[in-house]
DNA sequence: TTCACACGTTTGGTATACCATATGGAGGAC
DNA sequence: GTCCTCCATATGGTATACCAAACGTGTGAA
């Protein structure tokens, strides 16, 4: 936590500079981690947080606790916060529980899939395309993760779209310390096969898209 | 948040009382509110807290940050935390989840279950039963519970065990709502035949059961 | 008698102060 | 010269102080 993280930090607080609360301030936090501006490992201080966002110790500490629960960062006893550094079993435990709910969804969802809910995910691959094209690596990271909550979005389920996107946030940092770069073009060509097989309302097909793309 | 609520906290808070950290505190309400000492709706007031735990505000605020992330209790704006009350649609999504990750995972375990996980099993039965016939309405509701996320920890995931204990923690919650408390034997019945099934390892017959089970 | 306004009290939100502990560096002794 | 110890400082943990907003109550006027 140099100086010299802090600009890295400054943009995305400014973006969400109305009233800077915990929430907003967690939010800024997980975008900087997922954007691979702040490094696992790297220790979160609180004085000088609380500098950057303009507040008290007192928020940045409320944002560090949910992220501390969401196992984005890691608290360690009388040492602090520091973003989290999954270890290789643990990025197995998050895979096996995403497949196990993303794919019962899609088991669920895809035979009764509508040409509106795929036209949806048209449009966010076009998106991804289009980041991947600019290689605009922030975006197209938070984009690559995005496509996975939109699916569970059309579930209209509260409960299991936060459940996918705080796994797939766990995933995004997961993939930060174990994959290499180049794969992303590949991710988006797997998930764009996925639409293909959703909107032939081929379950079987889908699922197995989404099992081979969530076991890397 | 009446002074008499004090007793009703006041025993879990001496359980755990050793040097009572923001989690202890955390845990100690969880399981007032799902043993039913504190009804849903009811505010937590941060001082009162304060005092019948024997720590500050900002131990306490640690905590209820840390339930409303969990959506045990509901943060109102500037108005503070009150007991989660679930709707009805909340209660649907809370489940539709467990059904997708409950009956995966059985799907994915019954047929290599050991025996050694079946007793496992066999004694939490057992100790269900047994709070049921003392009528030790705390301990059976927490049992109850609890036979579901045994039944996750045999994964030795620990993400898949903390989300079956979140969800279990939310179930409970809405079922104290909406649900009459003479259920509770028919429940533990339909544990019995799931080991049972189980321990047959006839995968099927398990699935039904648990998903039965989980619609009520 | 009833309604409305205002003031006081309660409560949550945020900042700050204080304490304990861990850490790193400097200095002294072997 | 190296290692150990002690002290200074940085940092997290907890309590408290201060502020603003919401709520309830009582009083006065219509």
């Amino acid at each position: 936590m140099s100086p010299a993280h802090a600009k890295l930090i400054d943009l995305p607080a400014r973006r969400a500079r109305k009233s800077p609360s915990a929430e907003g301030i967690a939010e800024a936090l997980v975008t900087a981690i997922v954007e691979h501006r702040l490094a696992p490992g790297t220790q979160l201080k609180e004085r000088a947080l609380g500098e950057i966002f303009g507040v008290s110790r007192t928020l940045i500490r409320e944002a560090l606790i949910q992220l501390g629960r969401m196992k984005v960062v890691t608290m360690r006893q009388s040492a602090g916060a520091f973003v989290a550094t999954p270890t290789v079993e643990e990025a197995h435990q998050v895979f096996a529980v995403r497949r196990m709910v993303e794919l019962q969804w899609l088991r669920e969802w895809v035979p009764r899939s509508t040409p509106a809910e795929v036209k949806r995910l048209r449009a966010h691959l076009l998106e991804e395309r289009d980041a991947l094209k600019r290689s605009d690596v922030a975006r197209r990271t938070r984009l690559l993760g995005d496509f996975h909550v939109e699916i569970a979005r059309i579930s209209a389920n509260t409960v299991l779209v936060d459940l996918t996107r705080e796994l797939v946030t766990r995933s995004s940092l997961i993939l930060l310390v174990y994959q290499s770069w180049q794969s992303a073009q590949h991710s988006s060509d797997e998930h764009k096969d996925l639409v293909d097989a959703i909107a032939a309302r081929d379950v079987d097909r889908a699922v197995a898209i989404a099992d081979e793309h969530l076991r890397h």
